[in-house]
DNA sequence: TAGATTGTTAATCGATTAACAATC
DNA sequence: TAGATTGTTAATCGATTAACAATC
């Protein structure tokens, strides 16, 4: 594959996918640049560069077939690679994670939980049983598990990301909102929601003010 | 305000403040580009050009009066308005969100709950009533609520956000993963969790393969 | 004053949009 | 074939980075 994708592109991929998904399901075959950038808001241009960048997936004159492309993006973005994933945290959000359904749905494995609290080791979380995080090591090494999901406090991220060094994981999706440093090796994904609420709260009132 | 804000600088905004936030925790008084830019690996040139884009806020040759600074950044981000804030679906990740800190420490009110599960309506999660998602416009009206989070199955998602056409809403924060249109005069922002899961996935994945 | 650091203008870089030839 | 739509190159736009004068 090549290297020059930008991250904008691989951002974007996401919800292509998701989209094919949509059109998928309504029994869709066909989609055109132009059909599928009006369902998601994004140029036709946009889509068409974005695709190209990974190949030619669409057949001139026609469009692009609905479920090759899905498979195409699914396997462009890792999916069919069945990551074993680990939720650190097992508080109110790590709880909702840890039943959020995209993650299967995306062929990831969740296959461990882990908390420091007492109260919470043991006890099954949909169906899965939560772990003691001093054995993290352990279990991660014994279950395979390339991605962890940091759903710990705040106070704790920096140490629980740390004690990742030298374990068989590949990647953080960090929902703390602190910007720890990954160990070397270990790409980390930033899930920052006051980004989001941020911006929300800047445009509604930017909109309430003297020009607008 | 000025009108010529980059998207990108407003959503950094929210990481500046975060980092005003534990520098201020630390007794840190004055913060300089340079040493700002270390925290959140970000250049000082790109922080100095994203505050300057709103006025003057440092001193030249000393550097950025934290307090001072985290002030004005949350007035620009609109927190000073203390919107009221309901959340729609009391499911797992609902329930996650009425728990999340954020809301109230950037100052947003939480003042309503709302479900259709009868088995729901009326518990409290976090000391809070859940309403009946059929009372929507009329609870809305009541605690004149101006920002709405969406945490419903992606099915209901759409005529949950056509619901507000009308009321005091005037902003929409998305969770559920399809691209639903606003109605008019109502900002959305869309939290979509799988392009988060699906960039770290991809770069995760190329760190497997050939050249690298 | 000399040293440090901002605010701002200019230069560069990268991403999006436009245009169109290729081709189904 | 004629019409449609992709893939790609060129043009434009916008954001980041570099440089430096202003000034604390």
């Amino acid at each position: 594959m090549r290297n020059d994708i930008s991250q904008a592109t691989i951002e974007r991929l996401p919800l292509y996918l998701r989209t094919l998904g949509f059109a998928e399901a309504e029994g869709t075959e066909i989609i055109s640049s132009d059909e599928f950038g009006r369902r998601l808001n994004i140029t036709p241009e946009q889509i068409r560069k974005d695709l190209a960048s990974f190949g030619q997936f669409g057949k001139k004159g026609v469009g692009y077939y609905v479920t090759e492309l899905k498979n195409r993006i699914a396997k462009i973005l890792g999916f069919e690679n069945n990551w074993n994933v680990a939720i650190v945290g097992m508080g109110h959000l790590g709880d909702a994670l840890a039943h959020y359904k995209k993650i299967p749905e995306l062929n990831f494995n969740l296959v461990a939980l882990f908390d420091n609290d007492k109260a919470r080791i043991g006890k099954k979380v949909n169906g899965l049983e939560v772990s003691d995080v001093a054995d993290l090591k352990k279990v991660l090494a014994e279950r395979n598990i390339q991605i962890v999901i940091i759903a710990v406090p705040t106070e704790e991220a920096q140490d629980t990301v740390d004690a990742l060094e030298g374990t068989t994981v590949r990647g953080i999706w960090n929902f703390a909102p602190i910007n720890v440093k990954a160990p070397k090796g270990i790409r980390i994904v930033h899930e920052d929601l006051t980004v989001g609420l941020g911006s929300l709260s800047y445009h509604i009132s930017q909109s309430w003010n003297p020009e607008n």
